[in-house]
DNA sequence: AGCTTGACGCGAACACTGTTCGACTGTAGA
DNA sequence: TCTACAGTCGAACAGTGTTCGCGTCAAGCT
């Protein structure tokens, strides 16, 4: 893509990396720069409206024609702040990222402590449904998300998992939890309600069950397992029995 | 969506249920019906074209347009024998799916199979970049990955695992292999050619050795580790802890 | 004080996307 | 031969991300 180009016009030089680690001790107000100008319209507004949007429709409700309307302007205002729409998305990705809090490491209890942040970048995830969908393509690239990476490891280590299996398990990690909440984000958007899912379970059931039982044995047999899971029980299982793996390495 | 609704005009009901299971046993040519007409148009071209375009450009270039531009007409004509984009999407999925062979199950090496499994989906979802995003949100409708589910079942079953955890984990498996082949398609298909990651990689690790050692120390310390992984390591590793972490229940 | 400069705002347009309408075929059955 | 209808598709609609270029307005320099 042309993610190589320099800013254009406007905005932090967010490509350059040294730049983003020197900002790092210093999250000052205004996006632009030093210069206290009276223009209302900045990243951080931009953001909020751009938050506010996917809360309550969806991360496929934000449009760079929506934001814009929502600010009172037209579209093309936006990209003096924000390069394009994909960077737009990285911010909110690293904002949504930043909330998530990783406690001091405890080696006694570190299975818990990664599950609790795991726990908590999926409700943050799902708070925003469909912003999941961005974690699974710019990983490595925020310093935000790094710090919960690197929370992660820390808790692994003082765990004592061997590097090479904590590293590469942080990134089995981040990828459940955001293709889990990219999936129920993707179940749960077009209709509304809560009780709905319960049916669906239902109904899934039932045509697992006309299913020809001589082509589809276990799946007929275990219908009522391959459907049940309340809540985030799936969810649960799924890092535990992934940490439980990890433990159990000789 | 628009999903409950009959089908407007042509192309076979494949919304019932009964309908397509009572068409397991008859995957004849022609997609329309009985009717031996010379009309060139049919769902079989479609696929093909739409496989074509997928395979070659990746499936964000998976355009109505663009494939009936490639069977020389309109995109309107398309849409009397798909309904959707989405539904020409979960006609690709199945198609791929179908292309994985699962083994008789042996208990003696249950894992070995499952991983077989899981190598050929991420190696057919891999030959058509971004189809593995249709699979993260249409995971149990289709027949042809309802197969896969089974015989991943009837292995772990077979192999000892209890009902519920097997189901679960079956749950886990689809969506990491889908997750992973949706990020690895996303990295891999702006730019061309195999080298690049190679030079990312030296990058990604500069990158992260330039981090304050005070906020990032494990980050830095193991910047090694964290970027390590030939080919498709991290993908068995991943896979066998998880069942690993199966194994070990008690 | 006057002028220049440059960043910002934004209306309009471009090149796309999925999808639908309605007129148009060509062939099958009566 | 006439009718009916499944299949075809040009044109259009309502969206999308993004860029061009004209405005405007306040800051900085002379």
């Amino acid at each position: 893509m042309a993610r190589d180009r320099g800013v254009r016009r406007g905005g932090a030089a967010r490509d350059d990396w040294a730049a983003r680690i020197a900002a790092l001790d210093g999250p000052d107000g205004p996006g632009t720069g030093g210069r206290a100008g009276k223009a209302p319209l900045t990243v951080r507004r931009i953001m909020d409206t751009a938050f506010e949007l996917v809360e309550a429709e969806g991360h496929e409700a934000l449009t760079m024609r929506r934001v814009a309307a929502a600010l009172d302007t037209g579209p093309a205002s936006l990209y003096a702040h924000v390069r394009d729409k994909a960077d737009l998305d990285e911010l909110l990705l690293g904002a949504v990222c930043a909330r998530v809090s990783v406690p001091e490491a405890d080696a006694a209890r570190w299975e818990e402590q990664l599950l609790d942040v795991c726990r908590s970048l999926r409700d943050e995830y799902l708070r925003y449904p469909g912003i999941s969908r961005v974690a699974l393509a710019a990983a490595p690239d925020s310093l935000d998300a790094l710090r919960l990476s690197e929370g992660m490891l820390t808790i692994l280590l003082t765990g004592g998992v061997a590097p090479r299996p904590a590293a590469w398990a942080i990134d089995a990690v981040f990828l459940y939890v955001s293709a889990y909440c990219f999936e129920m984000s993707l179940r749960h958007s077009p209709e509304a309600g809560a009780d709905q899912r319960v049916l669906d379970r239902e109904a899934l059931v039932e045509r697992y069950r006309l299913l020809p039982a001589d082509t589809f044995p276990s799946t007929v047999a275990h219908a009522r397992e391959l459907t049940s899971g309340e809540e985030h029980e799936r969810f649960e299982f799924t890092l535990r029995t992934l940490l439980r793996g990890l433990d159990a390495r000789p």
